[in-house]
DNA sequence: TGATATTGCTCAGTATGCTGACTATCAGTA
DNA sequence: TACTGATAGTCAGCATACTGAGCAATATCA
């Protein structure tokens, strides 16, 4: 324990700081402007429709805190819409744009490549193992972050 | 690939999310306000007296932009010392306190558990196999960021 | 129904992380 | 030595993430 490479919270780090930079450096690449976060809320807006944001949040593990800005940012770039609701005046409802299903559709080939690359020093075997395991551990521990991941309420 | 748990970067993102969280109720409930990216710090400036900001920041891989903010709460905090170095009058020397010696003594403990937690989903084999292929992936990613891991210069 | 609790959302404040620009300094070389 | 390029650090600006607080609306239940 010693050494940060002992660590697996260092490791998560370094992980995602590497994701980051490779998605953003693909999907600039392509001529898009898009985080990952923006692109993991659009896709999950257009596959939902009249989502709220507290259930968006849920179901992509944000902070209902943090989804704020994002949707401001999203509906300034003309990508998403969002109008209050009409069964709970609390709620605002999320619709994805034209422009944002053409953006998406755009700009998946760059996300697909930027999942290969963060792989890349890894065997397909390995890749698949990776995953497994973050996934377990990840569902091990959903409940220990202000924002787990959430289903669709029924 | 339609689902978030397919994508390498979401599971990334979340088990950062994660480790994130446990440390800081780890360390919190231990009766310390450090950030991992504090903790770390703190930790590398003890095992390298009269380090600069720069090859801190290598060591750890932070960006140097960020490193200076950190460093500012650790001075702040009474934890870590910044002064002009005699060598080169364009960087600083960091050197820990007795209180900030004291602090990463006290607060080890609660870090070490907080790794413990992180994969408490998995075996002890299996978390050591998910630490193996974080290392090899992040290393063939070193340089996709703006701040790879550097070694100490010579 | 009326009091209470809960929920959806927003905001202020703090801490990473990054891009790009800038100053001061140092190093190498013509 | 004067010029050029590289380096150490900071700063402004933007985008996550979180804590905690607050407002408005809904749900629950005595």
């Amino acid at each position: 324990m010693k050494d940060n490479n002992d660590m697996p919270g260092h490791l998560a780090r370094r992980f995602q700081q590497i994701a980051v930079a490779v998605f953003l450096a693909e999907v600039e690449e392509a001529g898009f402007d898009l985080t990952p976060v923006q692109y993991a809320a659009l896709a999950t807006i257009k596959a939902n429709p009249s989502l709220d944001q507290v259930t968006l949040a849920g179901l992509i593990a944000y902070d209902r805190t943090t989804i704020t800005g994002v949707i401001d940012r999203l509906v300034q770039k003309g990508l998403v819409e969002r109008r209050a609701s009409s069964r709970d005046r609390r709620a605002r409802e999320l619709e994805i744009t034209g422009e944002g299903r053409r953006a998406l559709r755009k700009v998946t080939p760059a996300v697909k490549s930027a999942q290969r690359i963060l792989l890349r020093g890894l065997s397909a075997k390995e890749g698949e193992e990776l995953m497994r395991l973050l996934r377990k551990a990840i569902a091990a521990g959903n409940d220990l972050s202000r924002a787990p991941l959430r289903d669709m309420p029924a």
